[in-house]
RNA sequence: CGGGGCAUAGCGCAGCCUGGUAGCGCAUCUGGUUUGGGACCAGAGGGUCGCAAGUUCAAAUCUUGCUGCCCCGACCA
């Protein structure tokens, strides 16, 4: 991608609404615009952020064994009152009225609408265990949206919806997301630290909050910094792994604000291992059983021949929320870094010539050789003065830069991580450099 | 929903108190110079002053109503 073509609107000064720094830098950056009170536009830059976010959200639950499939925004309000949450829910939820006065809503969620889909296609055990999920836009009526795409009313959400014929393999699919979200966010990068929960308006008896370590987090949280060593990668879906899992969670202390008893945290933790910090809210899984199915008769028939209301749980990630919360994370106050995972672009070439002289040539010689080999390039191709070009990529957060300047040899390339100083490169080395950082043979 | 504030060019703001030709910085466009940490010179374009009504010879400015947005509290991925 050349800058100069890429639709890119970067603002010098901080916008005077934004009162986070996530915020202030997805406006900055030129990633989101406000469109009106707590719905956003995402920009091309924001939305390739995003899409990256999703697809590893994606392969995981893929992975966990949970299938994709995409239900609608806007929903009938008649299986809402089958429920009974269509006066349960109150004002968060969206109601809207068509042309012939149905009563439609802009789903907040969808628990009804994939029971549904359960009860009328499936009446078997045999087809059990079962996951579903999406990855769709939700609309709560925030009461006060705010800190940008943090809090806002629309919003990107993975979904996913678990269905067993008995308590227990229902509890092992929880397990199942428990395992897949703790591998998601360290994929992204994040440190996530599940937590037990209320169960809200969602109901059920078992819940975890994931919530991941960041100063400016909206939420207090106590834990024992022994569960920041507990690592995903060591365990696997099978059923003893997923017991492990979260007994091993279960030793340590850790609890939000409202559910934290400074007793038990003092007499349980030793004072070297309390660690009291600030979190973000990003996943939240419920096990509810047969909360939904019972009102909406969501049956299937077991291998004596009866019929019972289907095991359920559902288990959310806000993956719009997580493009801010990984700023909140991740930028430091002198500079973002993406995290390689989900960088825009793996690379940016700085180039410090004008046009179409000898360091604009050398620029876009290492521009198309690293493109032919598959990475994600953006060059600053503009008359900007290097000053501005290089304060614009560091407000981009682009992890590495190449910078093409009269300082170097033929053939010599800087290569610089943000953050870092530069190092001089030649061509080829740059490249198994990207390879080597982007761990590229295994296509990550 | 309660409390507070704001609305003037794409963005950030001044002007309003004391009514009288709509202004500044950044951004944009043209020409030229410049190029290793937010460059310089010269010129240009861009506004029914959030909407509606009222007072007045005259309203961005005064009055009333409305709408939108932001901030502080209770809720949430």
């Amino acid at each position: 991608m050349k800058l100069s073509e890429f639709f890119l609107p970067l603002i010098k000064e901080v916008p005077s609404e934004a009162k986070i720094k996530s915020h202030q830098l997805m406006l900055r950056s030129g990633m989101i615009r406000q469109s009106t009170s707590g719905i956003y536009s995402w920009l091309p830059y924001g939305f390739k952020i995003l899409k990256k976010i999703e697809k590893i959200v994606r392969e995981e639950q893929d992975r966990a064994g949970a299938q994709e499939l995409l239900m609608p925004t806007i929903q009938s309000s008649d299986i809402w009152k089958e429920s009974g949450r269509y006066d349960g829910y109150g004002e968060e939820m969206l109601r809207i009225v068509d042309r012939q006065k149905r009563e439609l809503l802009y789903g907040p969620t969808n628990e009804e609408l994939i029971t549904q889909i359960f009860r009328d296609n499936v009446k078997s055990y045999k087809s059990l265990p079962l996951m579903l999920y999406h990855i769709q836009w939700k609309f709560r009526d925030e009461i006060r949206p705010r800190f940008g795409v943090m809090r806002c009313r629309e919003f990107l959400m993975k979904d996913t919806y678990s269905f067993d014929a008995t308590e227990d393999d229902a509890k092992n699919s929880y397990k199942k997301m428990f395992l897949a979200y703790l591998k998601t966010f360290e994929k992204i990068g994040l440190k996530a630290i599940p937590m037990e929960a209320e169960t809200g308006p969602i109901g059920g008896d078992l819940s975890h909050e994931f919530i991941i370590l960041a100063d400016t987090g909206e939420s207090q949280i106590y834990i024992d910094k022994n569960v920041l060593d507990i690592k995903s990668e060591d365990f696997n879906y099978n059923k003893t792994d997923l017991d492990n899992l979260l007994k091993k969670y279960n030793q340590y202390y850790s609890a939000t604000d409202d559910k934290h008893k400074s007793e038990i945290f003092e007499k349980k933790v030793s004072k070297s291992n309390q660690l009291v910090t600030k979190g973000i809210e990003v996943g939240h899984i419920f096990y509810f059983g047969q909360k939904y199915s019972n009102p909406m008769r969501a049956l299937v028939n077991t291998p004596d021949g009866k019929n019972i209301n289907v095991y359920m749980g559902s288990y959310g990630i806000g993956v719009s929320r997580l493009v801010a919360a990984v700023i909140e994370a991740k930028y430091n106050d002198k500079y973002m870094k993406w995290p390689n995972s989900i960088t825009p672009f793996h690379v940016a070439i700085i180039s410090l010539g004008k046009e179409n002289d000898e360091i604009q040539k050398k620029s876009f010689e290492i521009y198309d050789f690293i493109k032919k080999n598959g990475f994600d390039v953006i060059i600053d191709d503009t008359n900007d003065s290097p000053s501005s070009k290089f304060k614009n990529f560091d407000l981009l957060g682009i992890p590495f830069q190449i910078i093409v300047g009269s300082k170097l040899k033929a053939n010599e390339y800087e290569f610089k991580e943000i953050g870092a100083d530069a190092i001089i490169l030649d061509k080829s080395k740059i490249l198994s450099k990207l390879k080597e950082i982007y761990n590229f043979d295994k296509k990550i």
